[in-house]
Parts: structure tokens; C-alpha cells; sequence
DNA sequence: AGAGATTTGTACGTATGTATA
DNA sequence: CTATACATACGTACAAATCTC
């Protein structure tokens, strides 16, 4: 009975207005109380502390700041909740709020009765967002899924012209095994994942392989929704996969980039003939149940 | 006086246990207490329910569930947070803590005493990630910089190749003249930002665009930490970018890529020249400092 | 423009589970 | 097994922002 009240209002998006409180602080206003990091006052007698309403970001932010000053590197311990409480000089739930942050975007990461510590940033949580992305399209999960395709076509293609002719032996030798492997139903998706992780695990820029993999779990996460892939396709899938490797062993970078674009190619074909098909099936139910249910 | 004691572990990362609670809840214990969602039992006579430790990460997953399964779409209001606390049956620090998580990853977005509404998942907060990723690079910040060139390296050239033939005589146009306003030192970072974003406006791909704004925005807040640049290369600047739009409007795809190629190539020599200097007077500094303090 | 209602933001206190030593 | 340090969660109260009337 609360619901509907507000559905009023279309969408007025706020805008981008933080990029500018990406690394300093900007906490306009620390003339808030007492609270000093050298007094070990527990933080009361407030009572109309909150500078403006934002205390949340600004003590991410003020975090963040806070492990640049001391050189903090992954893996070292970020000061306890009540350090930071008398430290930062606000209440427990707004220092929560803030590591909650910290920790969904993999700055810190946090031990259940252990402590805090300086995180490896990952790219990981990204996932999390893309597939919220496809799935709360609007226009269908189609289009969203095949944006992720395309992503990953655009990273990989480009990766696989770099990779030419650079591989070692035992690098290619371990893909082929891979792509052999995805023969067996059962290794599929396991052996895919490996190959496109092993395929640039030697990447001296971490990025790439991070982001190939965020890309990779997004996509396998949101493509089970389309039940029924083409079984038949599946050989197709290893002979994809053993061109890819021989184009890296002996071919140039075109030839690479072509091998791995027709992979996607092959993806981008099965997704859309699967979701041709989803769609036919789901009609074909609509029209039998109008049809006998009345 | 306690922040020493627990400086002794080296970094026991937790490993990736999530990547199976993207998409479904998974909320392994909600045979908690009472709370369901029929009564409009005032969240009390709990007194000892936290499941085992979760409750947070369980749901901030269970609303995001919710809005699937309420075919909620950017822009529709999320249930308030007195609903999510009857609904599900938790905290309200609880809820808080989920929707401060699914609002960094923008999820969410939440209006001060307005409500909550669906996001549109933007790519934005990772730019955040990844200046943290370079800032806390142990090994210095140089090659975090470096690698965020390359991503931005490998993204750009292969679009340039997909665009190249395609572009529009006025997008063209206005690239030229973004190119041109380059040469003013006032507008140059402006400029720049706008020339990358026009290149890939009219995508169909709605990702490509954020990724390169994210990487674009993560390489220029980390960038000004390399004080005094090259000044002298800035015409060049200009050159390097009326060549791209020479090549997309009359050369081919590997021209567009070569000329984008070249772009980047002067990007990275002027970070590692900017470093080099950058090295060179902060040992300046330390002699004098070393042979004049003592 | 003023008052009330709704909703999110911040603060404080307390109890409990968890991991380490 | 006990002790300790720490994060987790709950409940409540009040402040601030926004909307509606």
C-alpha cells in the first residue's frame, strides 16, 4: 500500500559528479567536533556531528587516503573499525558503510574476527554489475548478451594478435589438451575457461587477463538462461579452439585474429539462433495455453 | 599502541567463493526466525539470529532477486528500506550494508529522503578500482600506469580498425575540430576526453564506450602524479590526432589501426620519459638533501 | 511558504559469532 | 580450553533531505 506512491517520477539521474573525489579526500568540512587522532576520546558527546550528509563517502574516501598516506600495499593490515572510529571521528555504521565500499570494490578485504587488510583491487565485483546489466534490460537479455559477445570478441581478437607466434611449447601444447578436452560435456565449460585464462596467463599487463575473465564470467553466468544451446555445434567448438592454437603457433597476427574471430562468430550464432528459438517455443506455449485454457 | 600486534601474516587471500552467488541468492540458512514476509511483525524477538556471518552479502543478493523477479528496470523505485527490512526479515544496518554495496556498483542508486531506485549499472566505479590498483602497486606506480595504457592500447586500436570507412563527414568534423583544440593547453585534457568519447559514441555497444571512459578516467586522475609532462610534444598531440581521423575517414582498417597505434606509442614514451625525469630529481633531491642535512 | 509525512543518513549502545594466540 | 581482539548484526533514536498539501 506503500508502493505505488512514488512511481511517479520518471528517472532523474543524479548526474557524475564524484569523479573528482576519486583519489584526495575532499572532505570539506573536518571542523566537525572534537575528536582529534591524538585524544583516544570515545566519540561521544556529538549530538549534531554530520558536516553535510555524505559522511559515508567522504570516510571511504578518507580511508583510502588514509592507506595511500601510510603506503599500505595489499595484504597489510588496515586499521581496525575502532581505530578508524577514533581516528576519522565518526560512528561505527558510517566506518561499516565506508569498508563496505572499500570491499565491494576489492580495495580492502575483510576477515570475519581477524581484521581488514589492503586488498588486491581485483576487477571480480565488475562482473557482479554486468550481470546485472544484461539481465534488468528492458529490451530483453538478448541484446545485453550480445553486447558481452562483442566485448569479449574485442579484447580477445586483439589479444590473439599480440599472442601470435609468441607462445611456447608447452603453452600451446597445454591448449590443445584443452580444446580437446571440451569434447566431454562434462569439461566444457571448465576447459574453455581454462583455455582462455591459460592463453594469457602469461600477460606481463595483469589487466587483460582480469578483464578477459570478468568478460568470461559474466557471460557464462547469463548465458545458461537460454536453455537448450545447439548440442550438434559442440565438435565445432574444439575444431574452433585447435585453429585458434595453430594460428598462434605458425601463423601471422592476422591469421590469428581471424581464427579467434570466427570463434566468436560461431558464439555470436549460437546465441542468436538459441534465442530464435526460445523465443518460437515461448510463443508456441502462449498460443497453446490462450488456446486451451479458455 | 595496537596496531603493530597484527602485522605478522603475510596475506592469506580468501580465494573466489562468490562467482556462484551472482546471479541467485543462495542464501544457504533462512530458517532463521520468524519475519516472513506475510506478518508485519516488527523485526524484534530476534535476539540471536545472524545465520553465520552473512547476512550482508546474503542480502544485498536476495534484492537484487527481488528485482528480477519484479521485472524492475533502471529508473523504477526499489523497495524502501522499512519493506526490505519486513520483506526480508533483517536489520535495518543490514539492508543499509547491501544497498551501500549494490549502490557502489551501481546497481542502485539512492536520492537522501527520496528513495532508492534501480541503476543502470554502469562501469563507472571501476575507474575508482583501478586508480587504487596503480596508487597501491608496491613495486611503484609506474607500471600500474603502463598497464592501464596498454588496456586503454588494446581497446582503442581495435575499435579504430571497426571503425575505419564508417564514420559519419560531421563526426568527422568534430573530431577534427577536438583534435584542433588540443593545441590550447587550457582545453587540451577536455578535448581529449571528448575526442575518445565521440570516436565511440555512436556504438551500438553501449560497454565499449564505458570501458574506454573508465580506462580514460582512471589513466587521467593517476597521470598528473607524473608532474611536468612533455610540454614540448603537444603539437604533436594534435598531429597524432588529425592522423586517426585521416585514417578512419580514408584509409583501411590496419591504417586506422597503425595511426591509433602511433597515438599510444607517443602516450608511452612520454610516461616513461616523465618518469625517467621524474626518478632522476627525486635522487637529485636525496643527495642534496642527504650531503646538506648532516 | 509553512507544516507534516515519508525516506534516507548518521550516531550510539549492546550482544554474539569467529578467528587467533 | 580459555582469553582476547575483531567483525557481524540488532535495535533505537535523531538528523537531514525531499515531497505533498
Amino acid at each position: 500500500m506503500i508502493t505505488v506512491a512514488r512511481a511517479s517520477q520518471g528517472r532523474q539521474r543524479a548526474g557524475g559528479a564524484e569523479p573528482d573525489s576519486l583519489l584526495r579526500g575532499s572532505h570539506p568540512g573536518s571542523v566537525t567536533g572534537g575528536s582529534r587522532p591524538g585524544r583516544a576520546t570515545p566519540p561521544r558527546a556529538r549530538s549534531r556531528t554530520t558536516p553535510e550528509g555524505v559522511a559515508v563517502a567522504s570516510t571511504a574516501d578518507r580511508i583510502v587516503e588514509l592507506l595511500r598516506e601510510r603506503r599500505l600495499c595489499p595484504g597489510d593490515p588496515v586499521p581496525t573499525e575502532q581505530e578508524l572510529i577514533a581516528e576519522l571521528g565518526v560512528a561505527r555504521n558510517t566506518v561499516r558503510e565506508a569498508i563496505r565500499e572499500l570491499r565491494t570494490l576489492g580495495i580492502v578485504e575483510v576477515r570475519h574476527g581477524f581484521g581488514t587488510f589492503v586488498g588486491a583491487a581485483a576487477l571480480e565485483a565488475v562482473s557482479r554489475t554486468l550481470v546485472f546489466r544484461v539481465i534488468s534490460n528492458p529490451s530483453g537479455e538478448l541484446i545485453g548478451m550480445r553486447e558481452l559477445l562483442d566485448m569479449r570478441e574485442l579484447i580477445e581478437v586483439s589479444m590473439a594478435r599480440r599472442l601470435a607466434g609468441t607462445l611456447s611449447a608447452e603453452r600451446l601444447a597445454t591448449l590443445c589438451e584443452l580444446a580437446d578436452r571440451m569434447a566431454d560435456a562434462q569439461q566444457r565449460v571448465a576447459a574453455d575457461r581454462d583455455f582462455h585464462r591459460t592463453l594469457y596467463a602469461g600477460q606481463p599487463n595483469s589487466l587483460v587477463g582480469e578483464l578477459v575473465d570478468v568478460f568470461w564470467d559474466a557471460y557464462h553466468v547469463v548465458v545458461p538462461q537460454l536453455r537448450e544451446l545447439t548440442e550438434a555445434a559442440f565438435d565445432a567448438t574444439v575444431r574452433r579452439h585447435r585453429r585458434i592454437v595453430d594460428a598462434l603457433e605458425s601463423g601471422g597476427a592476422d591469421a590469428a585474429a581471424t581464427a579467434m574471430t570466427e570463434h566468436f562468430a560461431d558464439l555470436h550464432e549460437r546465441v542468436e539462433s538459441a534465442a530464435a528459438r526460445a523465443a518460437k517455443t515461448l510463443a508456441a506455449e502462449r498460443d497453446s495455453a490462450s488456446g486451451a485454457g479458455r
